[in-house]
DNA sequence: ACAAATATAATAGTAATACTATCATAATGC
DNA sequence: GCATTATGATAGTATTACTATTATATTTGT
């Protein structure tokens, strides 16, 4: 998706212009047909995430799915051949959007840490609306990503999924901020562990502060997550913001 | 749990003879009968972690569970609602387990940079067998928490059970760890969210090294989660280790 | 504009899952 | 040795996660 999306970079000079003709790809061993295709499948992604959102994924079916959107089972399963894959899919585009906001964040920046403070907000800040995606809700499908998108690999599939490439946007979201970071340390010998760590407890904390808050400390009045980790992170690899 | 276990322990003086008679407490509404109470019970627990272990908690069912142990799927809903109610009992298990052990590992010392380098290998380190609990293989249910011990509260029923009190255990050994951390630096502002983070992003991390390894950095030679931790730990509250 | 191709709806069906219910038998406790 | 309790055997139900078939729209190429 990133190649795409530095190619059209370099033809056209007016941003706003290119946004709206953007899309974030996700792999394609993720779904049998498109969804973006046709006016059913975009139908089935907004669907899935107000449900999904609403009820939670284990009491989700596709036959709820259907009826919410007025379609049917057999319709859907066209598209998605399962509601793992379906979850997945959703999971896959998020970190796709994710990589795309963090490339035109970090544009023309060239100071690592201001590149990696820009990172680490983007990855645990609160998301909000992207219009450019008309059919997503972001925060809606951010929702869904903290509470269910462990489930996504916590299964006994991993492996051959990991294999047929569907994690590979989380993976090159990881790899890129873990080069910034090795360029402000050379020497740190964990950056991956620390920006994985940095994202899925982002997202776990976030749980927490609504679910077992005794799990965690969530301050009044400041965005205690981004600045948990912007103080974690920057002393870990040894600079001061 | 641990109530009973400082009060016996100011009985005995000799903590073998102790340990032998120590029980892991659970909370009651976990489940229907309590499984030590009886053979069955007790096959119930050795065989779910054996099958949970191997197929993994979504393929597990107590069907399955029952044949495995020579028993019926009836005589196993007597023990557990459910079959989540029943992985919620093993993840509370182990972490009435670890709470133990940290006790028992921090007695008597006094220096908490000590005890808190103590407590995060306890906590991030690979698990060993304990033989006083004989019909619990500690390793493997390590290997459970670790897949799937998020499963646990990532569910629509989170609230209610939380308020029933079946998380009490982990939210124990997450406020011990968190004192440690204000005794050397009183200031620290996240100990909570950085006991949880480490507790959590620790099996997280280990999953991925496994899984999806280039998510982490697990350096050969080296017990790399631990360290992670220890150095992340101690520069993050402001204390060289 | 019309046939051909394709997408969707409607309906039905299946094996497995997550339970609940009933009753007989075995083990245990007083 | 009788009452209680625990377990086993068996059956049944609603739901889930699919697959299959056919009919009807809708789109596409010419």
């Amino acid at each position: 998706m990133i190649v795409l999306l530095l190619y059209l970079c370099a033809q056209h000079s007016n941003m706003k212009d290119l946004i709206s003709t953007v899309q974030i790809k996700v792999n394609e061993r993720i779904y049998l047909k498109d969804p973006v295709s046709s006016a059913l499948g975009q139908k089935i992604i907004t669907g899935s995430i107000d449900l999904i959102a609403d009820i939670g994924f284990e009491a989700f079916t596709f036959r709820k799915l259907a009826s919410s959107i007025g379609s049917t089972e057999a319709s859907i399963y066209r598209y998605f051949e399962s509601k793992h894959k379906l979850l997945l899919y959703l999971t896959s585009w998020h970190w796709g959007w994710m990589e795309y906001r963090l490339v035109f964040s970090l544009a023309n920046i060239e100071d690592p840490v201001v590149r990696l403070e820009k990172a680490i907000v983007l990855l645990t800040n609160k998301v909000e609306e992207d219009h450019n995606f008309a059919f997503i809700n972001e925060p809606k499908l951010w929702e869904i990503v903290i509470a269910e998108s462990s489930k996504v690999y916590l299964t006994k599939d991993v492996d051959q999924e990991n294999q047929d490439g569907v994690f590979t946007g989380y993976k090159r979201l990881v790899a890129r901020i873990g080069d910034i970071i090795l360029e402000i340390n050379p020497k740190y010998k964990y950056p991956h562990m620390l920006v994985s760590s940095m994202i899925e407890g982002a997202h776990h904390e976030r749980y927490f502060a609504r679910h077992l808050p005794k799990l965690t400390n969530d301050l009044k009045g400041e965005n205690s997550i981004t600045e948990f980790y912007k103080d974690l992170v920057f002393k870990t690899i040894g600079n001061a913001a």
